[in-house]
DNA sequence: CTACATCCTTGATGTGCATCAATTGGATCA
DNA sequence: TGATCCAATTGATGCACATCAAGGATGTAG
């Protein structure tokens, strides 16, 4: 079932080929404010060295975050995807949420002595880290670097408010159009293609964290391409009526993220 | 210090007869680390009172907040207990998120300009507000302001964790005990009575949060109590067995909130 | 290239829950 | 106290989706 963690870090993790990655510039990055406070437009120069610990290669299939290891750091995407997930009483994983580059990862342990669930790699990726034990280091500087946080995690919060729309009211028709929809504005708010993108989870995860089965969430695919509102192939999705998506999610369009 | 609950509790400012309402005092409110900061502890009583008007009264039904509203402030529930929703394009209301003594509401509006979703008082409540416009007031404290604020924003993303484990990966019967167990551990986080409460919400509230038929929220409680796990007068429920109902809902008990 | 493993799709069947319908129970107010 | 109204329960039926089963597609290793 799972790919082994350790063969997956295999030594060309530095050569991807194919097709090009989406990386977001720090500019359109989670931890963008952070970085600046932290000291990147200052004359010091390891400081943020110190702090952020920055491009760090994630295999596929690797974890970042273990549920229950300490809080330490938080993570911002730079490119890849993640999932995260808790085990439930069965030894099942329940898929919590997806993130991509420009969002930032661990947010939910910082007022907590652990993380409370597993951050896994659902491809290879980049990741910078921001370590809090190390923040003072900041001196005078905290302050601005609290509002920046303040920021990142209101934004957090607003995003979390899609969940209950994606999973409450709503059949499997809804449910998987509102998920297409929601990654697509995931995407399209650090700047990356949003129209035309790849799925970078297994139907098997998408199904999860939709609490569908497998097979339907396929079948919804199917159907939605039958309908001319997207094209799938395997996991390369293009959308092409986002306006009739919206639509049938049964979210009015001002229930942006 | 901090014993300025003098105009606040006389047991019914209204006319509340038959049962005595639960309130949280302010030492397990969500805000007491910012009021503390904002002044409540220092020589200079108007400031606090300028910054956080209390113990506001909100009748049954009323809107706290309307979803599109300009943000301004954010509101601590005192005592009674609110619903948040959004309205969908059928005209439906979907419910987000409920809120009880001692948690904050708002929190999600904080990077934006306007307030996401509505907040509906489900019976008679009091709020305390905290004014953002004249946080400045607060001057060189603001800092500690924010940190507490960190704090807040931070415990809910991590009980924002909840929701997908509720309504991901569960049928009709974990979703129900997953949601009593949820609501009874925000009240035990506030030295509220976690065993036996009155729900404050209609099941017709339950079930669009849990995404279920009325009547099958109705049917899960018959069966919980056919089973002995807990016992149900219509709206007054009593839990009598949280470990075989925490067993039904499939978590494992790592997942606190 | 072939072989094997995964992932995805497609079809057939059963069931859990929504839906429809009717009754009961609990609040509120005269 | 009883009349009214809405909330909650209970039962009967049908459908949407899970489950079971099999076949195709895609990728990786040899």
């Amino acid at each position: 079932m799972h790919t082994n963690e350790r063969d997956t870090c295999r030594p060309n993790s530095r050569t991807f080929s194919r097709k090009k990655k989406n990386v977001v510039e720090c500019d359109s990055c989670g931890l963008y404010g952070m970085c600046q406070v932290a000291g990147l437009d200052e004359p010091v120069p390891d400081l943020i060295d110190e702090i952020v610990g920055r491009r760090e290669e994630v295999g596929i299939s690797q974890n970042v975050i273990t549920a229950g290891t300490p809080f330490g750091e938080i993570y911002a995407v730079k490119s890849g995807s993640f999932k995260t997930y808790v085990t439930l009483a069965n030894g099942e994983q329940q898929i919590i949420d997806f993130y991509f580059p420009g969002e930032l990862m661990g947010l939910e342990a910082l007022s907590e002595r652990n993380y409370p669930h597993s951050v896994e790699a659902l491809e290879a990726s980049t990741v910078c880290r921001l370590n809090f034990a190390k923040l003072d280091l900041l001196g005078e500087r905290l302050g601005e670097f609290q509002q920046q946080l303040i920021q990142a995690l209101s934004r957090r919060t607003r995003q979390d408010q899609w969940v209950p729309l994606l999973m409450g009211a709503q059949n499997a028709e809804q449910r998987t159009a509102t998920f297409l929809l929601s990654l697509s504005d995931r995407f399209a708010e650090h700047g990356l293609p949003s129209q035309r993108f790849k799925l970078p989870m297994s139907r098997h995860d998408i199904a999860n964290y939709l609490g569908l089965a497998v097979e339907t969430v396929s079948r919804m695919f199917q159907r939605f391409q039958s309908m001319d509102l997207l094209e799938v192939h395997g996991r390369h999705v293009e959308l092409r009526d986002m306006e009739a998506l919206r639509v049938m999610s049964g979210l009015n369009n001002t229930n942006a993220t």
